[in-house]
DNA sequence: CGCAATTGATTGACATTATCAACCAAGTTG
DNA sequence: CAACTTGGTTGATAATGTCAATCAATTGCG
């Protein structure tokens, strides 16, 4: 109800309430697969999913490609990625094209924690949408986007924009 | 646009993206209102924000009702909180109802602040939904609450029986 | 009333996530 | 070759989230 009492100037949009509506099923998803996993006795914190799921599906994946499409520190990713390798969940081999980085992918048991993890995402998915039809949760993925492009495209363009010299 | 390679089975329904659209979407969001504060020279971190948000909108607000809102340990808002007093943008006064807790209410300087930050929040939110309809900015807030709710409401379903393949 | 249980708030400890700056080694360009 | 860029690493620190224990005020109930 933070949402409902703001005043929103002439229109009737709520447009306020979008910040809290958009943080609020975010937190419940994050902690829904945090309970999930965590349950399930897959010891991983949320985001080294993300980046196991980054690793075993985009081919040829360096550390930077994942930071890039994560849009996330690549110093975190390193960290993520030196925690994954020492849980024997992914495997380094040098890229033949660049020896300054590694081609990452998923090792066996990686995979196989995938394919965990995969059913834990669709289970938690699946009730978080349970009353939307597929339509429904395609336009909404849709909003997402191009709420997301909306912000990426035009940055405020700071002092201090060398992160993404897009 | 891990999602993209989410080889996602038989049908055409792309669920598993749901999940990285919508951490995208909150990500871009969080980075370009703490970028807009950082630029702002408002130096209050994102959580702080939205405390000082409730605080300023909630009536009779308290700790615990605030945690409950935002669906938050109160641990942290209590922190949150005892930041803000120290920055004299809240004030505490005693609860006549009930001696354990505290009334919270903006000062003078909070109310100001929270002027600013709004205004912050809107231009925020008006670049993010820019090419969006009133109608779609409703219909994605009304979605994400049905998804929030959804995962509130239920704890964990039994496993089967939750995704027959539409 | 007296006392156990509950509740609002706080604190400590810790894990997770995010950001910045400095740095190195390999690659690129002039 | 020198200057610069790029992929990756490391250190430091901020921000966020969670759990457990504690204290005081309140409530419920015999």
């Amino acid at each position: 109800m933070v949402d409902n009492v703001n005043q929103n100037s002439s229109q009737g949009m709520p447009i306020n309430s979008l910040s809290d509506a958009l943080q609020k099923v975010t937190h419940a998803y994050r902690s829904a697969m945090a309970q999930a996993i965590r349950e399930a006795e897959v010891p991983l914190p949320v985001t080294h999913v993300r980046v196991l799921k980054a690793v075993s599906y985009m081919p040829d994946c360096t550390a930077n490609a994942i930071a890039q499409r994560m849009r996330r520190d690549k110093a975190q990713i390193t960290r993520v990625l030196n925690e994954l390798l020492a849980s024997r969940l992914i495997n380094k081999r040098g890229n033949p094209a660049d020896r300054r980085s590694q081609l990452l992918e998923p090792s066996i048991a990686g995979t196989a924690m995938m394919q965990r993890i995969k059913q834990l995402e669709q289970q938690t998915l699946a009730r978080m949408t349970r009353d939307l039809n597929p339509d429904e949760v395609e336009l909404f993925i849709c909003l997402a986007r191009r709420m997301t492009d909306n912000l990426d495209a035009s940055p405020v363009q700071p002092l201090n924009s060398l992160e993404n010299p897009v």
